[in-house]
DNA sequence: TATTAATTCAACTATTCAATTGAATAGCAT
DNA sequence: ATGCTATTCAATTGAATAGTTGAATTAATA
């Protein structure tokens, strides 16, 4: 193999992952997985698509080895395949911050309307606070950020006297795109909590 | 726009991203831009695309805003249009090496086999070398690696008395994927010099 | 104004991708 | 072996992408 064609079967490998993830649904799955093993009947839901739109989507990124599957008696679970892929989507997010003042503004300016504040770790500061994810809790046991208390985003209403209204309430969830965090804040401040949005986006398992 | 359309709107966005480099041609066309501003003339000669090829590729890219142009008389040159897309395209690198056995053995092996000898800055320690890029002079002038000396590749046979025999060369050029470095090294071992190839890749402007 | 250089656009053909529908498969329990 | 649950596969239709060929456009020069 001479070097002429070493590249081109390089830059091959490379722009097969990048259409792996370059469709929204295939985008939007590999951020669930990240979050811990799912089965593709919850993908389906979460993400709101077609159970075999989601299957096919699926196949198509275990092709690339973007995802691995392990069974769990007749329910499959997809699992993100490597830990440079979080790390490769959250550049896809700064880069489509960076290139697309719709992606730029859509998001922040939404927030803005439905009185959403966000807040990033250096805006904090050594201000107290509580860092509340909202995500599944099976979510939280595969990974959550140190320190965080876990109440899943449908068990919020349920869960305030769990909650301090003296300190700050800083939600997170899933990632930028993710809106449970957003229902959350507006809940909890509707009831008389501060709460806010906190900005750093999708994380590894352990921050 | 409520939170669901929201979410679409920004996956496309970044889908669509991802699929701009989701091509060998364009995710090429971009590692060289990257270098500096380029003729189309120029790109499809480095790149071995035709012509019309080459200009189709380009004003993809340039209609999801990777690339922007500027225009100097009757040649227009493209540009890098953010400082981001490297290093997306940089973890596109790292997500290709840990998934795909192919990309992270061809290239080793083929250097291997070559006896192309690479090398990292951690593993130089404190050795004294000389820094050689062998990119073109336009890419060096429009961002190096602190403290490297520029030999073009196509130069390097005339330059040979510009080298220090009693020194390593580390010779770097535009990414892991160009083969200048492999040239130049092995050109340098055959004349009595101690050369090896930078492991390092995609830098941006300045180290 | 005509010519040249550099580049983009349009049309065509071939290929790949996406969503849906329905069939088939895999694993487990009875 | 049969039935159930969960999932994948295959086929179809239509949309999107890629490379080539040749025409058209843009800017500068004579």
């Amino acid at each position: 193999m001479n070097s002429i064609s070493l590249k081109e079967t390089s830059y091959s490998i490379l722009a097969d992952i990048a259409k792996a993830i370059g469709h929204p649904h295939r985008l939007e799955l590999l951020e669930l997985v990240a979050q811990g093993p799912k089965s593709v009947d919850t993908l389906a839901r979460e993400a709101r698509m077609s159970f075999a739109n989601t299957s096919q989507h699926l196949q198509r990124l275990k092709q690339f080895k973007l995802v691995k599957t392990k069974r769990d008696f007749t329910t499959i679970y997809y699992t993100i395949a490597d830990d440079s892929i979080p790390m490769l989507i959250k550049y896809l997010h700064q880069t489509g911050f960076n290139l697309s003042q719709d992606f730029k503004h859509t998001l922040s300016s939404y927030r803005s309307n439905e009185l959403i504040k966000t807040v990033s770790f250096e805006e904090l500061e050594s201000q107290e606070y509580i860092l509340l994810d909202v995500r599944e809790e099976t979510e939280f046991n595969f990974g959550h950020r140190q320190g965080a208390l876990n109440i899943p985003h449908t068990k919020i209403k349920s869960s305030l006297t769990k909650l301090d209204k003296s300190k700050l309430i800083v939600a997170y969830c899933r990632g930028e795109l993710c809106s449970y965090a957003d229902t959350v804040v507006q809940k909890l401040t509707d009831a008389g909590f501060n709460a806010v949005r906190l900005k750093d986006i999708l994380m590894t398992k352990s921050a």
